[in-house]
DNA sequence: GCCGGAATCTTGTCAATGACTAGATGCCGG
DNA sequence: CCGGCATCTAGTCATTGACAAGATTCCGGC
């Protein structure tokens, strides 16, 4: 028996995520369907609601799978350049590389907003952030370092999300997004260009 | 005969579009539906579909009242104050008591991004939002007029998205939306405090 | 080896919705 | 006053999300 008709998938759960990624990235995360997405994995158009509860429950996985995923690429960035700019761009360009998990990941309308480990990946990506806001210095005497990390992750989250809904790039001065990302960035990093 | 037991309603596209601000508030622009709108109406189910073709007419309806709402808003404060850093205040003041409009006016795929209403008001808007930051004269020499405004944009939408999808108010300063924001938009503003 | 419980997946079903069609009603200009 | 037309209603169909019940397979204990 192949492995694609067999009756029990083997890893159901992780085909229905990748199809749900595809899904969305082609009509959005409010028009995916489970039925196309079950017809899509060749399972019946019950199976997805075994695995992820709801529509709901498909949804926050992806975001859950989103903030990993984002985690991780900031902290790479934070590691390997050590610049809060180059974090910055890291954040845009996750948006830009990863459209369908960006559009998921803050529809709160859309997803279980108190699931637990939609908090704590969303936790750990915020303090990916935190400390790369920190520990580049660009708070000024008197500022909160909480605002000033509010500002940062604002600036990058407000840029890649008007370049996702396609507000930016009607307009743009015709560079990449990520250069362009990058010279948004400089503006707030006490306006210096990092070397 | 009662204003609302007559056939014709009269300003049934008023009406209608004013529930719907309601019930996005309610339950947000994705589960937003016709029926339930025609039903608050005291219309039949499809009276809504002949004034806005269909769910995405009615949501593209929505985004352009928010965009003309913030287009006033932010020319008011402009005219009023003068301030770079309050008409980015403005775009987070009208975020915050417009949730529903706000919440409808980037979801394009929930729009129809192509509409030429919805593009002209988003164009005036934004028309605004360059005049301010060029006014403000915040542009550093060598610095593209253009990437500061959008740096700009970047900064008060992404802190507007950022509060509205809840992301900030669990872990803020616990100050009030406008005045988080005025510190944030300070950060920008050649981090100085104006006034 | 095998047996019973549990996890996985399927089939069947129902109400709600979006979109379409045809038709009823009332307004307005000639 | 009458005819065209915009407005609104009623009816219908495919699709969807959610649920219930049952079929199939896996796994641990004996």
């Amino acid at each position: 028996m192949s492995a694609t008709q067999r009756y029990h998938h083997g890893d159901l759960r992780r085909a229905l995520l990748d199809a749900a990624v595809t899904l969305i990235a082609e009509v959005g995360p409010a028009a995916t369907s489970l039925r196309e997405l079950a017809r899509r994995t060749q399972v019946s158009h019950a199976a997805p609601a075994h695995h992820f509860g709801d529509k709901t429950g498909l949804l926050t996985a992806v975001a859950v799978q989103g903030f990993d995923l984002l985690t991780a690429e900031l902290r790479a960035t934070a590691e390997h350049t050590g610049s809060f700019v180059e974090v910055g761009v890291a954040y845009v360009r996750f948006a830009v590389s990863h459209p369908a998990h960006f559009a998921t990941m803050f529809r709160t309308d859309l997803l279980r907003a108190d699931d637990p480990d939609l908090c704590a990946a969303e936790a750990r990506a915020r303090e990916v952030l935190h400390t790369s806001v920190a520990r580049a210095g660009v708070t000024r005497p008197g500022e909160d370092p909480r605002v000033t990390a509010l500002a940062a992750w604002s600036l990058v989250h407000g840029f890649a999300s008007l370049w996702s809904s396609g507000s930016v790039r009607d307009q743009s001065t015709g560079q990449h997004p990520e250069e362009l990302a990058r010279a948004v960035a400089r503006v707030l990093s006490h306006r210096q260009p990092e070397s």
